[in-house]
DNA sequence: ATTGAGATTTAGAATTATTCCAAGTATTGA
DNA sequence: TCAATACTTGGAATAATTCTAAATCTCAAT
């Protein structure tokens, strides 16, 4: 656990570099404020950590900074869009699929399945709901491709 | 398919009364609305359409009956939460569950499972990313009660 | 090492989504 | 009918994110 800097900053070059993005010291340290406490921190969040390590770092390079991480597969992004919240009258169990082409976000019903016995949480925790959504291309779009 | 109006209007009725929500003229017209075109608009959009029927209906007024709408039951968030977008580098398969009290996000790992098989898309959709979200309380909150 | 092209960072303005507020209006139960 | 309370409204306020233009950095080719 100790000495996951260099390795860090090697795969972050590699995977960077897959992507045509450049490596900079402020990806690396916002990779690295990232790794040190997993509790899912805002980009505020992770604004203000950052700040500790690189002080004249920017809320705008941040937010560049975990955008490149994202598109390089190296951190994923906890939540269905950074848009807007949108409403559904469906209350049947299933799932959403939202197209990354044209944004419309499609019902998917659940299969017969044993889905739901599938969804089994540690001891101590109390679900009540869960959600489940996916994403990539939607027929009309994967059609014109 | 005809006729949903009053079973519509209804069904409201009963289930914000169950909440303690009145029932108004606003909520029901708003839950017409989602209920005619299902593809799970944002409330910018329920505010444009709510308006051809109702001209005078406010945006505050659309938020507020939305959060009616999904507190007793007849509408579903599609989102993990209307807050900030979180960052995750867990790039594991795994889930997220956030406390619905002190709104921490924890990681859940993946069972064993067969999960990934289960997770089948109508033809022609072409999935990319899944994710899967679960709400309620953790263990520390769900024993301080 | 130098250099030029293009990517990145920065601060702050702008935009977008959502919530808050105070005043007027509607609904409920007595 | 009346009082209590919830709801609606328009607009202001806040929060999250994106945009902009100028300065700086990185890369790859000299």
């Amino acid at each position: 656990m100790r000495d996951q800097g260099n390795q860090c900053s090697e795969q972050l070059g590699e995977r960077l570099a897959a992507r045509g993005l450049r490596p900079t010291v402020q990806r690396e340290h916002v990779y690295r404020v990232l790794l040190q406490d997993r509790d899912h921190p805002t980009a505020e969040q992770v604004f203000m950590r950052a700040k500790k390590g690189m002080p004249d770092i920017s809320m705008a390079t941040v937010y560049n900074c975990l955008d490149a991480l994202v598109k390089c597969g190296l951190v994923k992004e906890v939540n269905v869009d950074r848009a807007a919240m949108r409403y559904c009258p469906n209350m049947h169990e299933h799932w959403h699929f939202r197209c990354d082409n044209c944004g419309a976000v499609y019902d998917i019903d659940l299969p017969p399945s044993r889905l739901r016995l599938e969804l089994k949480v540690p001891k101590g925790f109390q679900p009540k709901t869960y959600e489940i959504s996916m994403r990539g291309a939607c027929p009309n779009c994967a059609q014109d491709n």
